[in-house]
DNA sequence: ACTAATTGTAAGTCGACACTTACGGTAAGC
DNA sequence: GCTTACCGTAAGTGTCGACTTACAATTAGT
């Protein structure tokens, strides 16, 4: 399973974060991809093996092409991740506010 | 407003996400965070400026020293982000599972 | 005023990584 | 079978950033 600090290291990058939200608006090959991108076309591809190893996005062969596609359980990761952490730091925060409340 | 570049960009280091999640279990100062930390006090307070420049935290002085918090609207950017980008990339994929279900 | 404590910043170094070109490998079409 | 199209990977390069040490600034205590 991917762990959040390979997540946000995945979705840190500007162009990888372009990808993938192109990916998730539909599945796409890769040289479709590299086309409305500002880089070459084997960078598109090892940018897609980043966020394939983090689990946001997965392939498929279709003759010589491979369709990218989203992998929900990375958002779903990201979302979970969120959640814990949402909860526990907001208690801390509201903690914290109420013992300044005194002074 | 931080845009959401900027806050997974500031998630991705590893040293900065343990800043980060220690900060959020409770208020602390530069020095305190350094000692917990394998890294020296600068790279700690560079860490933190970044962090603050995400909106992820806020910090306060308290005499000679400087107090940093967690800032909630940071956490609320990446939940609303993902909100947002849960509904749209859901559909897709939904959308592109339907379609290949008649194959 | 002087000292000590705490912090932010400047300058420099080193490694990671995003990118390029070049190459090899596989599937479709004539 | 040969060419064409599409893709992944290797090798090399340049840049950004995480880290360190050194220094300056602010505040509390005596």
């Amino acid at each position: 399973m991917a762990n959040a600090y390979r997540l946000f290291a995945a979705l840190s990058d500007p162009t990888r974060r372009a990808i993938f939200e192109r990916v998730a608006k539909r599945p796409q090959a890769v040289a479709s991809l590299a086309r409305g991108l500002p880089v070459s076309r084997p960078a598109v591809s090892q940018h897609l093996k980043v966020l394939k190893e983090a689990g946001l996005v997965t392939d498929r062969a279709e003759g010589t092409r491979r369709i990218y596609q989203i992998d929900p359980h990375g958002l779903g990761a990201i979302r979970q991740w969120l959640d814990r952490f949402w909860d526990d730091s907001l208690a801390a925060f509201k903690a914290a506010a109420e013992s300044d409340e005194g002074e």
